[in-house]
DNA sequence: TGCTGTAGTTACCAAAAAGTTCCTATGGAG
DNA sequence: CTCCATAGGAACTTTTTGGTAACTACAGCA
């Protein structure tokens, strides 16, 4: 009945793992966004996944979800203060992965990114 | 043709992702390990499984193997420079989860983490 | 009156990921 | 001779995850 990890980091993914949750959250250090920012930023996820991952996101107590009571509908998500401690995190996994990206090109492959990231790695302190 | 990514997170996910990935990375942050080793280690994973996950990170360029060629068979994995590279990250997933473990038990849920990693976070230089 | 944009839900289906079970080969221990 | 430990493979099933399409509500606009 008491949920056991054995490693730190399987908490970690359950949080931002699957195929869209990293994504959402990378958008989401730089601004507060609106669903229909957050859809066009991430062409490829469909209405549903965004909704669905959001709401996770939320119950995970990662992003904050903040609803205007207007006609038509407006809602704005953001990085709670948990999901905020993760913005060092994700810089350097985006970081990684251009790098990546980089050297697979470096060595021939057909391989793109769209939307390089211009965040400075905070120091680490 | 090309494979495109829209955001450098996505092609480090593809790599890291998944359920065992980032579990056997984090194990092999500290020694070589035997497949028998990596085993034990990760109770709940299935021999299939294991071998299949080192088996991409292998063809990733992240984990190199070693075959000695002997009987019974003994195959030794180590993180390859690449892989090497993803320490930091790896350091910084297992802290992550293991704050949020203390939160979330600290806040009442009934919750257990088996393996405390006792890495010092390297500086960022 | 009918169309648009917004955020979201629902039922259903497809694909990917993970799990189960049984199989291989062989030197050494007893 | 039999069994063990080792690393892995193959066939198959189950579970999880992701995707599609159709639907809601209502203000504003022409």
């Amino acid at each position: 009945m008491t949920k056991t990890y054995n490693i730190g980091v399987e908490a970690t993914m359950e949080v931002i793992g699957g195929k869209w949750k990293s994504i959402i959250l990378c958008h989401l250090r730089h601004d507060t966004m609106r669903t229909g920012e957050l859809r066009r930023a991430i062409p490829q996820i469909t209405q549903k996944m965004l909704t669905q991952q959001l709401r996770e996101l939320e119950s995970d107590g990662i992003v904050c979800r903040h609803v205007y009571n207007q006609v038509p509908p407006k809602v704005e998500y953001s990085l709670s203060e948990r999901g905020e401690s993760l913005n060092l995190i994700l810089n350097k996994l985006c970081k990684w992965g251009e790098q990546q990206i980089d050297d697979r090109r470096a060595n021939g492959e057909e391989i793109t990114l769209l939307h390089r990231d211009d965040v400075k790695l905070q120091s680490t302190k």
